[in-house]
DNA sequence: TCGGTATCGATACCGCCGGTATCGAAATAT
DNA sequence: ATATTTCGATACCGGCGGTATCGATACCGA
């Protein structure tokens, strides 16, 4: 048979395990100083790794945040739900993960560098929103481009009450967003 | 009587005329390159202004581009409207602005900058948001929490379209929008 | 046991940016 | 003419994203 090339451990030294840490290290230190002052040079020292590390797996601080976001978020938990249900429980999922310790600046930041840098906004797009519209399409059975509506609508008020107020959106007016879908979608 | 001392004009050179240009140089300047390439040094080149005038005006990068944007949004023309059509016109009015060459990043930028600085948050805050605010509490009668929930939602999902496309939201989806939003306020 | 290979931390470096300081020239009021 | 203030120009500082380099280290295969 032919090789099995892709699993085939490349030479060298390994890669020591230390993704965690760093991605801990970043929502810690953008939470603290936030998206601009949180340095790569501080985020690695936070880490206890070198600079070189970091830029050895990460192309940008853009796509280093970004992959911090995308194990952030992690997968939804939607076992067992109706369309409403499912709806409901996605836009109180982003609401918590969105109010968590640094991920809101995070998440803002990342934002602005790709408004004018392409290959950080496909990062962003695919490895990050593309993931849940997908199974949102397939859970709801909706189409691609309500899907996307509906994104925009949630994270963009969410994150649009934490650059203005400095915190997350208080759980009276979570709901009130999520009465605000539902109405829409059924 | 006291003298008006608001009014009298302070002795020395007075202030060449020149926001408007600083303004539109701005805008320019971060269609071109983006929030985090618009340098105060190209801003000012674009302006034909020193940098020194410049900081001599705005006392930070983030204070001149929320000024710029203060400038950018200006009054909304909403005489003669109804409920439902003054907040039709000021969706659509803020849909137009945010479409405008460097409005959209510029916006973005200082909103990550504010997510992290409360002096600037404030400045943002006051100078930008509060007007519509308090128009639009006036004119529809509706208490604070209630508007600052529209413009988060409306607002929010405007921008977040725009940093995950690039592009403005398309026509077909701000009436979506405007039409959602309308459901909620009646 | 011994090369080959790739990652590790440490360090130095580059270009650029936000912001400040300084200076002589120019513009106003008195 | 003098006082006052802004103007453009220039130089400067500290810090940041990102790159390059280097010896040390950890793994693999022979």
């Amino acid at each position: 048979m032919a090789r099995d090339t892709a699993s085939a451990r490349p030479p060298g030294r390994p890669r020591s395990s230390v993704d965690a840490e760093v991605f801990s290290a970043t929502l810690r230190t953008v939470h603290e100083l936030g998206y601009t002052r949180a340095t790569v040079d501080r985020i690695a020292a936070a880490a206890g790794v070198a600079k070189t590390t970091i830029y050895r797996r990460w192309p940008s601080k853009g796509a280093l945040i970004t992959a911090c976001l995308v194990d952030a978020f992690g997968p939804i938990p939607l076992e067992g739900l109706d369309r409403s249900e499912i709806m409901a429980a996605a836009i109180r999922y982003g609401a918590a993960k969105i109010g968590e310790p640094g991920v809101g600046p995070a998440f803002a930041g990342v934002f602005t560098d790709a408004m004018s840098d392409p290959s950080l906004r496909h990062i962003l797009s695919t490895r990050l929103q593309d993931p849940y519209r997908l199974i949102l399409q397939e859970a709801l059975n909706e189409p691609e481009h309500r899907v996307l509506f509906f994104i925009d609508v949630a994270m963009g008020t969410l994150l649009h009450r934490m650059g203005m107020t400095g915190e997350p959106m208080a759980e009276a007016d979570v709901d009130a967003l999520v009465e605000m879908i539902l109405r829409v979608l059924d």
